[in-house]
DNA sequence: GTGACTTTGTGCATTCGTTCACAAGGAAGG
DNA sequence: CCTTCCTTGTGAACGAATGCACAAAGTCAC
């Protein structure tokens, strides 16, 4: 029923209707086609769900129902094709085409992220840099010149720019956060350490770097815990 | 009958055990910290879990249940006190002690992490940087001057390192990270586009931002499927 | 061709996380 | 002291994600 639609589409053109990605296995996506290119680069023609998974630190079973999400792109008793499989993973994930962001905020993370090379080889281009202060507006960053954040109507519409990467301090990131709301721009990656309101509609995804190393803290201290027991236990008897 | 055991606990120190709070709510926890130091900096006393949930963007159930896995905090009728929840927090997290923490890697994001200054305020603090370049070491960075690499054992031990920070090419972080490991430090996080191999218990996060900004995308396209899905049927029945 | 061998794809069971809905507990006012 | 009101804390239902185990489907050697 739904498979004859689907090839339908198939056969038409390109926007295969996958069903449904669960969440958990989208975010894993990008990591298996980071696996992938790399193996391109080592000139590495088949994989077998067993070697990219601990290539991942995932498990094979996982990998396996993960790609199963995508289509049947394996061949039993092989593996998959590299080139092929990484294709399937960059149509899945719209990296097909380019997408245009801005990077909000030119201070020390701001520049950083300007900087990141990583971005151009999968998929994404850095089309504008901004930021509202005047000593900073016109300064060149990575072969960008920062313009005002004021332009960013003008600038989003022109340049097509679908994602914003917040780098601003907390306290004007919600103000910010409106105004990239207002140029029409519906996805956003907030790196300011506070949480933003936005309508819905608009995708936010947050990067906190201190959530980060707290999350790691916790554990560690869990595990200190746990060596401490057998101590801890032992003077509890003890009056 | 876990409560008297617990209130035992309590009574007699401060290492209480709590049952194995679930990792979700862990992630979480650092969020509902950021909210109730915003609120006591505005001075606000008292606040509902309704209240709480809505600033993190969470519903007041998960708050709520997240929260009781650290205990009863709450007064029925009123809602948390606000310094008091915000210590609960701190404790589950481990936060009431600080960490030291190491940044490898001076490129650009190592040294945004470096001056990046949400860490002091929330538990952390940087206490060594780390190249292994020699034009850069020497040099002073956010206040702290870099140092050799090679020397990390020794800083390590002399300074309590517990946890580091890679900010390292994707090509050296293997060995980086092995070297962090073998200088006895058994948390990582790692920013470079690279999964790497740890021994057991040692543990790893990773935050990468290419990762986070095709995540983004993928919902985008998603959307603009949808959209195009009127579109698009309505032009299959046309030959 | 055919049989042995390998690895995928997936139904099923299980574990983990979220949501619902309400009883229990406490405050506040008469 | 008693009643009313409000919000917490939590069992129970639900849903998502993971792990298991094996049939299905292919390759390759002969």
């Amino acid at each position: 029923m739904v498979g004859r639609e689907w090839k339908a589409v198939w056969v038409v053109g390109n926007a295969t209707e996958r069903r449904d990605i669960p969440d958990a296995t989208v975010s894993r996506l990008p990591e298996y086609l980071r696996a992938l290119t790399t193996l391109i680069e080592q000139g590495v023609a088949s994989v077998s769900s067993e070697e990219l998974a601990s290539m991942v630190g995932v498990s094979s079973a996982k990998l396996r129902k993960d790609l199963s999400y995508l289509g049947s792109y394996g061949v039993r008793g092989v593996g998959y094709d590299v080139d092929h499989l990484s294709y399937q993973i960059s149509l899945a994930l719209g990296l097909t085409r380019t997408w245009a962001i801005a990077i909000v905020g030119m201070g020390n993370l701001g520049r950083a992220l300007a900087a990141y090379n990583g971005f151009a080889s999968r998929g994404v281009e850095v089309m504008a840099l901004l930021d509202h202060h005047p000593s900073v507006i016109g300064t060149q960053i990575a072969g960008l010149t920062v313009e005002p954040f004021a332009d960013l109507p003008r600038i989003a519409r022109e340049r097509g720019i679908a994602i914003a990467l917040l780098a601003t301090p907390a306290r004007s990131t919600q103000e910010v956060a409106d105004a990239v709301v207002a140029a029409g721009i519906t996805a956003i990656l907030n790196f300011a350490p506070i949480s933003i309101d936005v309508p819905g509609g608009v995708q936010v995804r947050n990067v906190d770097l201190a959530t980060e190393v707290q999350i790691l803290a916790f554990h560690q201290q869990q595990r200190a815990r746990g060596s401490a027991d057998a101590a801890g236990a032992l003077a509890e008897v003890l009056p």
